[in-house]
DNA sequence: TTGACGCCCATGATGTCCCATGTTATCCCA
DNA sequence: TGGGATAACATGGGACATCATGGGCGTCAA
């Protein structure tokens, strides 16, 4: 899927009272890498978490978009809530992101914020709040350890 | 597709007493890149809404128009309707246009309108409405997530 | 003359940039 | 290999530019 260097692990740092929150070093060198001068964010849809990826992510949203029949109700239910909701937000020369109120108040972000690598994206969440959610998802995905050894061996 | 920035986000401005509203300085940073001073708009055929685009934009419905044969029926409806029907805003120096009544109108605008970003074009709605709208597409989008799992993993 | 339109200026709010600082990580050399 | 020197990173706060908005003035045409 994706050639590119992948978003990974987990990092957290504080918002100031402006709202604005260091990027990781290392996700930045990712965007930079992929010529993206701007992060994009959106609310998710099913966690309490900011959804964020580079140029690469944002043009898979707009080919998805793209690729429907622009009269179809698909086209345009994706074009509103995949690109209608999308923020771009623009780094400061110290590599900080100001996040809007909106998406602060989506995620219950309030001193601090983690950011998870999922690969092409990552995501941005309260930091006790993704703990439980990461606890889940370990044991989740332990219980169904057999479905990764077809395609990566036993390595995990 | 668009290798072009896309049109994304939603913003809210004010109609001021002489029917002006500022464009989003994001969507006019784009107008310029495309090297359009105008901005081109007509009503939408399904919303209550303006649909609105750049050089770019007004050049593929060009193209899909002259893509028909001349002499066919399907030429001459797409010329009338979508060429015939579109209209040409100027910006001032302040980066606004005056919306024309027709289209204050169709799209039911009194104080403020939003303007939504849907990739290689945008709408420009009554601010409720569009709430309305964007909440009933997330709705329908992520009933569809199985179209985007494939394509973009679960980044939404 | 009236009104539509375009241009100019003023203003408050917001966002961006710049600089300073503490901390951590990395490097280099004895 | 132990540290100290250096660079990179995260963070805080003030200065400044941009943006959205409101209003005034002149021009052109009906």
């Amino acid at each position: 899927m994706s050639a590119e260097r992948p978003f990974l692990a987990t990092f957290t740092n504080k918002i100031d009272a402006k709202g604005r929150i260091s990027v990781p070093a290392k996700y930045r060198e990712i965007l930079e890498a992929q010529g993206s001068r701007a992060l994009y964010c959106r609310a998710s849809f099913v966690e309490p978490s900011i959804v964020a990826g580079g140029s690469v992510w944002i043009s898979k949203l707009t080919h998805l978009v793209e690729g429907h029949d622009p009269s179809s109700e698909v086209h345009d239910d994706f074009a509103y809530s995949l690109l209608g909701e999308t923020i771009e937000l623009g780094f400061d020369p110290e590599g900080r992101v100001a996040l809007p109120n909106e998406l602060i108040t989506h995620a219950k972000l309030s001193e601090a914020a983690s950011f998870v690598g999922l690969g092409g994206y990552f995501e941005i969440w309260e930091p006790r709040a993704l703990q439980i959610r990461l606890i889940q998802a370990r044991r989740a995905a332990s219980e169904r350890r057999g479905l990764l050894r077809p395609k990566v061996g036993s390595a995990v």
